[in-house]
DNA sequence: ACGGTTCTCTACCAAATGGTAGACAATCTC
DNA sequence: GAGATTGTCTACCATTTGGTAGAGAACCGT
């Protein structure tokens, strides 16, 4: 008898699996507004083997974090490293690289629009993990204006102002919908495009 | 016996006080972390009132938006009417406009992040109070730039870019404060500052 | 062959949630 | 003053939720 459908392995790749579903499922819907048991069906296991890779719904989401931030700290730094050299050419394959993932998985950035709902201090971890990625970047767009290669700003702000806006854009195309625009008109590329522009045109030097 | 402390008024501002309350909650902590039982716990009455007022959670949900939405209104219209006439600086004033109410009732612009968590076409309704606010600016901008005053673009993804970032910025402080900053380094009003400065830099003719 | 480990399942449970039924008090209308 | 209206409440309910208990199948090392 078929009971067990899933013939069980000694290396199972459910942990993943439901990584992957939940990410997605809280990114867009939100930590709340999903169930274990709508993640497990959309797995397709039973709510308890859900259970038996994460002690509980909290568990899994730190899980989760811990994961996006990882993801993203990769495509960061990969970005950083291979740009080219010029300031503003190497500032625009960074907003390209986290564009990417940002739009093949709103989830991603959705996470973070989802920290707020957190109870105090389930973050913190995540402040470890990607504090570092921020104040490098910091510390470059320093370097390049001393070198009177952008204009003078404050690092801080100008990062802040580009996360806010990806993520504004990247996780919010419903409510772009609602003021009047479809997906169509607008376009996640237009508008990584427009902000490019923007930013040239801001830090020039 | 006073069973019924709060004597009962013929002119009742129960209603108002659920809704003030309920924005705030729905903006700050979203439609489904947010239970009747609560909300009627912050209003100070019992469950069953606010039932009386709201017929259902999804009745409250939709009379949050609207008024969410007509306050916005009036707030933008205002600061287009009472303006000064350069574009640049006329565009300051409207997101100075936007970024006040922002800042004091984060709800506000918390709301429209909800937006994707409504079943579908539970926002119809918000689409004809935005559209035409967003409409009327798109119109402007594009005869400002067609008479010189501004640079040429695409008016659309400049509100979108614009809409994006408040939204992120006004909305997101707890992301902001995860990757590192506290509200105290960065603050909304610089954030807000560097903003209309990048606007300027990238939109002057 | 066999005992332990790994993995998934069915069967429950206590708490919370959105919502209903209806009693009861204060006020208005006449 | 009588009856309808308005507004608030207590009591209750069905469903959903996160989580527990524990059985049983497949695989491992010996």
């Amino acid at each position: 008898m078929a009971r067990h459908s899933l013939a069980p392995n000694r290396r199972s790749d459910t942990r993943e699996r439901i990584l992957e579903s939940a990410t997605i499922l809280f990114g867009t819907r939100g930590f709340d507004s999903v169930s274990l048991d709508q993640i497990a069906a959309e797995v397709g296991v039973a709510k308890q083997s859900l259970l038996y890779w994460f002690a509980s719904k909290d568990d899994l989401i730190q899980a989760v974090l811990v994961n996006m931030a990882a993801e993203l700290t990769v495509v960061v730094e990969a970005a950083i490293r291979s740009a080219p050299d010029m300031p503003l050419d190497r500032l625009e394959a960074v907003i390209h690289a986290v564009f990417r993932p940002a739009v093949r998985r709103p989830a991603l950035l959705g996470l973070l629009r989802e920290l707020s709902r957190l109870p105090t201090g389930a973050a913190e971890h995540l402040t470890e993990i990607l504090n570092p990625l921020v104040t490098r970047a910091g510390t470059w767009l320093r370097t390049e204006m001393q070198a009177g290669r952008l204009r003078q700003g404050d690092p801080s702000l100008i990062i802040a102002l580009v996360y806010a806006t990806v993520a504004g854009i990247a996780t919010e195309p419903e409510a772009l919908r609602v003021v009047g625009w479809s997906q169509d008109v607008i376009g996640l590329r237009k508008l990584r495009n427009e902000l490019t522009s923007f930013l040239r045109a801001a830090l020039a030097p």
